[in-house]
RNA sequence: GUCCCAGUAGCUCAGCAGGAUAGAGCAUACGCCUUCUAAGCGUACGGUCGGGGGUUCGAAUCCCUCCUGGGACGCCA
């Protein structure tokens, strides 16, 4: 990993130099690494492959280039069996890092790399007449975090809610409300109501398969324009969309776009129409297909048997849709892990349709959300309201405020930012692509590594700050406490740029947890208030560290309060 | 059957463009508030890195193979 960069740099230098161009300056930058304890030093060199190629010991290369190497920004080059191990300068480094960070506020890290150009992100993408479930949630998180993390590198980020409002799922619901609806109790609680209907369909159809057909006939219809099934369509519809709402106001997450599946519904045909023009069609069981046999893949669906669309066919309209108005640099799509062959043949299939762009469309799969062991199914009504599981957060952290501080004010606000705030850093702290087992407890627990921890420290931090009106100063501080925050810290701009670059904020919040850690350790040794001649330093470190707390728990989508 | 993802401490997970003694959190035990928010800090306990081969100075990390869990494999999306 490359940290603390013109340090690094300098040191880079001064090896190439001890070296007399045995190795290329890009080599030996890296071949650098950063120690595993900080006892031995900021910025280490392994002599391995010089050994290797000058046939003679690493220790004892080490121990030469060592000696050769004196550099003012360097306190001390030290040989440690086969390494060259460097101090900084802690005084000059700090002062740099912090008045660097002073300066440029949240702004902080912010990365050029994009030049403007535009991101479309597929995100959240829940589908109409489901409720919207804790998988929703990863999609919704990861891409909300994603295109802040866009936005810090540069690009302009376009959000789209691509709704699910289309497909043989609302033949069901429509046949389901037919056969068995009330009309009342769908007005009185959508929802719930609906999906009790989803889940009856599929019940019954297992003994009933001519309720199969008899969906398939209905979405037909609706396609066709069938007056009756527009209707209900629309009104389920409308119903879903109210209740999304509320969850991403809570979220505090906005869309560009919320075109959904039936906004591409008219430019399905011109899109056959095109596959066939260029003869990329072919009949298979009397459904139309592309053959993608040259890939190794199975054939990607066209149009159905009964001449229905499929899914596939609405992601290439839609696609083709977006590449027309945003002209995007990149396409991420944050859609579950199961839609991993279906990306695959989209993009194939829209490069064969002559679309070069389609190389820069990114699936971006996750883990699942895991009910012991099991996938989460809506078919069988095994799903988890997100709306429920937000409500018992944000009364949990609201108990814990009522225990810990209840004279605060503006309670209420911060127990949502706490509630919320926990449930997406939950999501958002560990690897994307591993499984996640639903667990209240471990979801809403505010202890350990949590948004809390982090809204706690960055609290604490202002605390101190609320306390003083004498301005930080930045000439620097040199000792460990306060120097592992220092580096810490100058860490941030690249961990900014991997979270992206990997689309990972995982790597982020972890950053943000070892900030934060970082700091508590240094609070509770060190007196920070104290007036001695070192204080607007320390104050200046903790400005610093709260500046890139909160812009941390910013990229990911959580809030900061200064007090709680 | 084929393809994809995962397997690291009792539990949840980091680390994985090979590098120095494999790290956190939870749980357990014990310390630390007359002083800046104890929602915190510290110490201890805890490991055949799924098994087995290989590549090399060196493998949790790369390659092969097997085992286990999950997912996908045309008319769901």
């Amino acid at each position: 990993m490359r940290h603390m960069e013109s340090y690094q740099l300098t040191f880079a230098q001064a090896l190439h130099t001890a070296l007399q161009g045995k190795l290329s300056l890009q080599h030996i930058t890296n071949l650098l690494e950063t120690p595993r304890r900080k006892e031995l030093g900021d910025a280490a060199f392994p002599c391995f492959t010089l050994a290797k190629e000058l046939k003679i010991s690493p220790v004892d290369i080490a121990q030469e280039l060592a000696e050769a190497i004196s550099h003012p920004a360097f306190e001390k080059v030290e040989a440690h069996g086969p390494y060259v191990n460097v101090f900084f300068h802690r005084l000059s480094f700090s002062a740099e890092v912090l008045s660097r960070i002073l300066r440029e506020g949240e702004h902080y890290g912010d990365h050029d790399a994009g030049n403007g150009a535009t991101v479309t992100i597929d995100l959240s993408s829940p589908n109409i007449a489901k409720p919207f479930s804790m998988g929703h949630l990863r999609s919704t998180v990861i891409g909300a975090s994603l295109s802040h993390l866009a936005e810090k590198n540069g690009y302009v980020p376009i959000r789209i809610n691509y709704l699910g409002d289309w497909g043989t799922q609302f033949g069901k619901l429509i046949t389901a409300y037919l056969h068995w609806g009330d009309e009342d109790r769908v007005r009185k609680q959508p929802i719930i109501e609906l999906l009790a209907l989803y889940v009856m369909f599929h019940e019954k159809a297992q003994t009933n398969p001519a309720l199969n057909d008899e969906a398939r006939l209905w979405f037909k219809k609706l396609e066709d324009g069938d007056e009756q099934a527009l209707q209900l369509w629309k009104w389920f519809r409308d119903e879903s969309i109210q209740s999304f709402q509320k969850t991403y106001d809570l979220l505090s997450i906005s869309f560009h776009s919320y075109n959904g599946e039936a906004f591409y519904n008219d430019k399905i045909a011109g899109v056959v129409n095109q596959l066939r023009a260029k003869g990329l069609l072919t009949l298979s069981d009397g459904a139309e297909v592309v053959s993608l046999e040259e890939h190794g893949l199975p054939p990607c669906l066209i149009v159905k048997r009964d001449g229905a669309s499929t899914y596939a066919v609405r992601d290439l309209a839609a696609a083709i849709d977006r590449y027309k108005t945003y002209h995007f640099k990149k396409s991420l799509y944050v859609v579950g892990p199961e839609q991993s062959l279906h990306f695959q043949q989209v993009m194939l299939v829209l490069e064969k349709m002559g679309y070069t762009w389609a190389k820069e469309m990114i699936h971006i799969p996750f883990g699942f959300i895991l009910k012991e062991g099991k996938k989460m199914s809506t078919r069988k009504g095994k799903i988890i309201l997100l709306e429920e599981v937000i409500a018992e957060a944000i009364s949990l952290a609201r108990q814990t405020i009522e225990l810990k501080n209840p004279t605060l004010p503006n309670k209420e606000v911060v127990a949502k930012q706490i509630g919320v705030g926990s449930l997406i850093f939950h999501d958002l702290k560990n690897d994307r692509l591993g499984n996640v087992e639903f667990s209240l407890q471990t979801m809403l627990a505010f202890e350990g590594d949590t948004a809390l921890y982090l809204q706690y420290t960055h609290a604490r931090a202002c605390s101190l700050l609320r306390k003083v009106t004498s301005a930080p100063s930045t000439s620097g501080l040199c000792d460990d406490h306060s120097f592992s925050i220092v580096k810490h810290l100058s860490l941030f701009p690249v961990i900014v740029q991997n979270s992206f670059s990997h689309y990972e904020p995982s790597q982020l919040a972890k950053y943000a947890i070892q900030l934060a850690h970082l700091f508590n350790a240094y609070y509770s040794a060190v007196r920070i208030l104290t007036e001695d001649s070192e204080r607007d330093n320390r104050l200046a470190l903790v400005k610093s560290v709260t500046i890139v707390l909160k812009e941390s728990l910013r990229l990911l989508g959580v809030q900061a309060p200064e007090e709680l």
